[in-house]
Parts: structure tokens; C-alpha cells; sequence
RNA sequence: GGUCCCAUCGUCUAGUGGCCUAGGACAUCACCCUCUCAAGGUGGAGGCACGGGUUCGAAUCCCGUUGGGACUGCCA
């Protein structure tokens, strides 16, 4: 068999899929990638049944797949790894590595006083307990000597061994904690690199315990893994990032209308950067250029705005045929498999004209940094009837008579120009100047009137594409809406 | 409190002892372009937390200080 990276991606489903999660998923996937023998394991860690729930797997897997995160193997499901998990606590126990315990989090508590010591105090390390419905199985852990965690990113970190307390391997009731069950899964899977949160850091040490541990009691010489903490994903404030309080969820990005490569794009720059000035790379070149090594050790804000920027790239990017496509979900999602959650399309789909929208996307695709924004933008073209904003029409045109002088002179004129956008720009431009009004001016009464809005794409080719009749039967109701 | 991690523009980062008068990107400001809004172009402002060493020379190495963070669960 050939030896590559072997990686996975742990996560558990209790809640949505959280942009660090996503980020710690794909720096996973790039190391295995790279390599041509690479594997990349999706492992659902679904033990703890009373937060779990099979929707939030759904959305692990669909958020991986909007990614590209393509899985080698899996998914997996940790629980169905129960039976490895008991049989590693019993060989465990077997060879006194464990012991059971039955103090509660008051006892312990009480016992400690003044004693700053964390964790737990070793009380019932010699006390013999046998299992019983009220007895958890705790790591005895060394009393001296040192862990060090090997860690691809941040070099070697030791760790006292007198300050790893006694941590719980299984609970009362025999179900077998995150610490082992995820090492007893790492082994059977293979795992040669470790890649996930800081938060885990603390972790390693006790991980490493188990993993040697298991080694003897197994009597299966499983190499250690390679370690690799990537720095976390802060907030403002310089907190976690957190799924209560922090626009986290990816799904809700990808229903904003974000682009799944600039997304990919911007998470790789979190923590690690390609080489040369140009930020924008394609994932090709991420995947050939990436390096745990070269992952940087400080905390990095999840920067929205810069996300937004490298979306309008992609955005633009975007052949207007593959734009016109990629819009769908928004602005047809009757025709999709997939379409956003949190919103509904401002028409119906009587009213929605799929070759309109095809000439209109041009015109609105350098325009928008996400999906989501194109509706509101192309939404006068399939009303039938405009959203006027009032403060627009009172500005330019219900408290200003000369815009309403120059609706007027356009209703007459626009009624015999030949219909092109030339000939209506170069309409207009003379019926400015017949007000001692420039272009700027001019064109702002026509646009609130037709679009509802004084800001939207250019002006002249929406009136083509919405015809003489609609524009004509707008500046009319315009001009009515003044002497209302 | 304890253990551990971290420290370059507001933000993400480049930088691994001399190419640094610290580079790029986002954001921001100004100007240009322009039918609105964007996009685009040009330019500006903006940073090595602090203090000691080591060295001919330090953003880069060492120590300390300060500051921030993670963990400290019979959650993961």
C-alpha cells in the first residue's frame, strides 16, 4: 500500500456548520490533496446523543459538498464505533491504566478548598472502586516526566505530566468520552496527521497518553500522529468565534449568495497565505502551494468585508452566461434542486421572464458582490407595478418641477424614438438640455420613475429591455403621483 | 488561580539577522473615469506592544514585562 497523509475531519453535529469548522475542514483536505495517495476521512463524532441531531449531519455534508470538500472515505459515524470504544476501556482497565471513580463535581469541589490545582485530586486513584451505575473510569496519568505534543505549526510544546489530572475515559453509564473514542478512532482509521482547533491543544497531551497506552494493551503498534493546531477564528473582540453570539453558520453564506471558490479562497487566507502578492489563487494553486508548516500561530478574524471583496472578484470573474446560471437559486429557485432558506424571491414565477433575466445579468453582474443582492437589483424589471422609495420621488421628482417639467417632455418624446439605448441616451441628453439640465440631472427623474430607485444599473439599456409600453405607463403613474 | 498558546498597519498577512526608509490585500481618505450605483485607475494616511540583552548589524535570536486568548465537564 502506498503511504499518504491520511486526515479527517471530526466534527460533531450539534449545531450548524461553523466557519472554523469549515476552515479546519479544508486545510485537511488540502494536505491530503496534495498528495497523490492522500485520504481524507469525514468522521461525524455523534456520541454525545443528548446535542446531537441528524439534521445538523445534513448540514455537514451538505456545507462540505458546497465546498468541495470531497470526501475519500466516509462518512463515518463514531457511534457506530461503540464496540472498538468499549474494547479499548476494557483492555485499558485490564492493564491498570484506569480506575474507577465516584466522586461528583460537588465532592471534588469541596475537597479542593484553597487548592488551586486544577482539575481533578487522584481521591479515588487507590480507593479499589469497582463499577457500579455511579462510578466513572478515569486516566491515571503520570505523576512525573513530561508530554510533548509534536505540533507541525508550533513546534514542540511540553507539558508537566504532574498537571494533567485524572481526566474521565468513560462516564457511569459506560459511555466512552471524546478523549479515547476519538483516538480509538484515529487509530483504527489510521490518522497520521491530527489537523484541527487550538482549542484542542490541551488535549493532545492526554490524547498522546491514551494513544501509547493503547499501544501496549493492544499489543498494536500504531504510529502517534502528527499534530497540527491551527489558530483560531476570533471574533471583534477577540473572543472564539461563537455560534450564539457570531454570524458563523455556512450555510447562511452560501444562502447570502457567496460563491463556494471564494469562499474556499478566503477561509485559506485565514492563518495562511500564498506566496507572491495576488491574494486571489486559484484552489489549484493553493492546494499545490499549502504548507502546515507555513500556517501562522496568531488568532484571525473572520474579516466579512474582505470576504465580500473576494466574492465581487469571483463574481466578476464570472463568464455572464455561467453568472446568468449561478443566479438561478435567487431569482428562479422554483427551477433549482437547491435554493436559499431564509428568503423568497420578490415575483412569481408568471411574472419572472428567464430571457429578460439572461440580457439583464450583464448588467448587474459587476454591480453585486453577492447572489443574494441581485433580486432587489432586477426586481423592476418583472413587477408589474414599481416599489417606489418616496424620498427618491420626493427629491427628484414630487418636490422638483423641473424633473417633473422633464417627465413630461419624455413621455411625449420617448412615444416616437426609435427604441435602442443610443437613441433613448441620446433623447434624453437633448431633453436636459432643453431644462439647462445636464445628463446627470436629466436622468434621475426617468430612473425614479422606471425603477423606483435612483441608484440601479445603467438607465438606457433598462429602458430597452423593459420596452416602450411599461415605460411609458411608469413615467405616466409617476407624473400622476404629483398631483395625488 | 493553574496549564498552555499568541503578539508586524483598524483587519488578514509577507518577512526566518543585513535586500526593511517593513511589502501586499481588505477597509478608509482624496482624485480620475462616469447616466445613478458599482466596477476600474491613480495617489495618500496607517504597523514591528514595551524593556533589557546577544550581534558590526534585530521586526527577525534570548530573557523579562505587559497585553490578549484557549483550556481547566461523567461536552466535543
Amino acid at each position: 500500500m502506498l503511504d499518504g497523509p491520511r486526515v479527517r475531519f471530526a466534527p460533531s453535529p450539534t449545531g450548524y456548520f461553523h466557519v472554523g469548522s469549515a476552515r479546519s475542514a479544508l486545510f485537511n483536505w488540502l494536505l491530503a490533496r496534495q498528495s497523490s495517495h492522500g485520504v481524507f476521512i469525514l468522521r461525524i463524532e455523534d456520541t454525545d446523543a443528548d446535542r446531537n441531531r441528524e439534521e445538523w449531519v445534513d448540514g455537514i455534508i451538505t456545507a462540505m459538498a458546497w465546498l468541495g470538500l470531497d470526501l475519500d472515505e466516509g462518512p463515518f459515524r463514531q457511534s457506530d464505533n461503540r464496540a472498538a470504544h468499549t474494547a479499548a476501556t476494557e483492555a485499558l482497565l485490564a492493564g491498570g491504566y484506569l480506575y474507577y471513580c465516584d466522586c461528583t463535581g460537588d465532592d471534588i469541589q469541596a475537597r479542593k478548598g484553597e487548592n488551586k490545582t486544577p482539575g481533578y485530586d487522584g481521591f479515588c486513584r487507590e480507593r479499589g472502586l469497582t463499577k457500579s451505575a455511579t462510578t466513572a473510569l478515569r486516566f491515571a496519568t503520570p505523576t512525573d516526566g513530561v508530554t510533548v505534543v509534536h505540533d507541525l505549526i508550533r513546534g514542540d510544546v511540553e507539558f508537566a505530566n504532574h498537571t494533567i489530572d485524572d481526566f474521565v475515559v468513560a462516564k457511569s453509564s459506560g459511555a466512552v468520552l471524546y478523549a479515547l473514542a476519538n483516538v480509538s478512532d484515529d487509530r483504527n482509521d489510521r490518522i497520521t496527521h491530527v489537523i484541527r482547533g487550538e482549542e484542542h491543544l490541551p488535549n493532545a497531551p492526554k490524547q498522546m497518553m491514551l494513544w501509547s497506552a493503547l499501544n501496549v494493551v493492544l499489543g498494536d503498534d500504531v504510529a502517534l500522529p502528527v499534530y497540527a493546531h491551527l489558530p483560531l477564528l476570533v471574533n471583534e473582540q477577540r473572543k472564539k468565534l461563537s455560534k450564539r453570539k457570531d454570524p458563523v453558520a455556512t450555510e447562511s453564506y452560501r444562502d447570502q449568495g457567496y460563491l463556494a471558490d471564494a469562499f474556499v479562497n478566503y477561509l485559506a487566507l485565514l492563518g495562511w497565505s500564498p506566496r507572491g502578492d495576488e491574494e486571489v489563487v486559484a484552489l489549484s494553486s493553493i492546494i499545490e502551494q499549502f504548507r502546515l508548516e507555513d500556517v501562522s500561530h496568531s488568532p484571525a478574524f473572520f474579516d466579512v468585508k474582505k470576504l465580500n471583496h473576494m466574492n465581487g472578484e469571483y463574481v466578476r470573474a464570472m463568464t455572464c452566461p455561467e453568472f446568468t446560471a449561478a443566479c438561478a437559486p435567487w431569482v428562479s429557485p422554483w427551477l433549482t434542486a437547491w435554493r436559499p432558506t431564509d428568503r423568497e424571491v420578490p415575483w412569481s414565477q408568471e411574472q419572472f421572464d428567464p430571457a429578460l433575466f439572461a440580457k439583464v445579468a450583464a448588467l448587474v453582474q459587476e454591480r453585486v458582490t453577492t447572489l443574494g443582492e441581485v433580486p432587489a437589483m432586477v426586481a423592476f424589471f418583472f413587477l408589474d407595478e414599481v416599489a417606489m422609495d418616496g424620498a427618491s420621488f420626493d427629491k427628484v421628482i414630487g418636490t422638483d418641477p423641473l424633473g417633473q417639467q422633464l417627465l413630461g417632455a419624455a413621455l411625449a418624446r420617448f412615444g416616437e424614438v426609435p427604441w435602442d439605448a443610443n437613441a433613448l441616451h441620446a433623447a434624453t441628453i437633448e431633453l436636459g438640455a432643453a431644462l439647462s439640465l445636464n445628463l446627470r440631472k436629466a436622468q434621475a427623474p426617468i430612473r425614479c420613475a422606471v425603477t423606483g430607485s435612483l441608484v440601479g444599473p445603467p438607465l438606457f439599456e433598462s429602458l430597452e429591455y423593459l420596452g416602450r409600453e411599461k415605460v411609458l405607463e411608469r413615467i405616466a403613474a409617476a407624473l400622476a403621483r404629483c398631483s395625488d
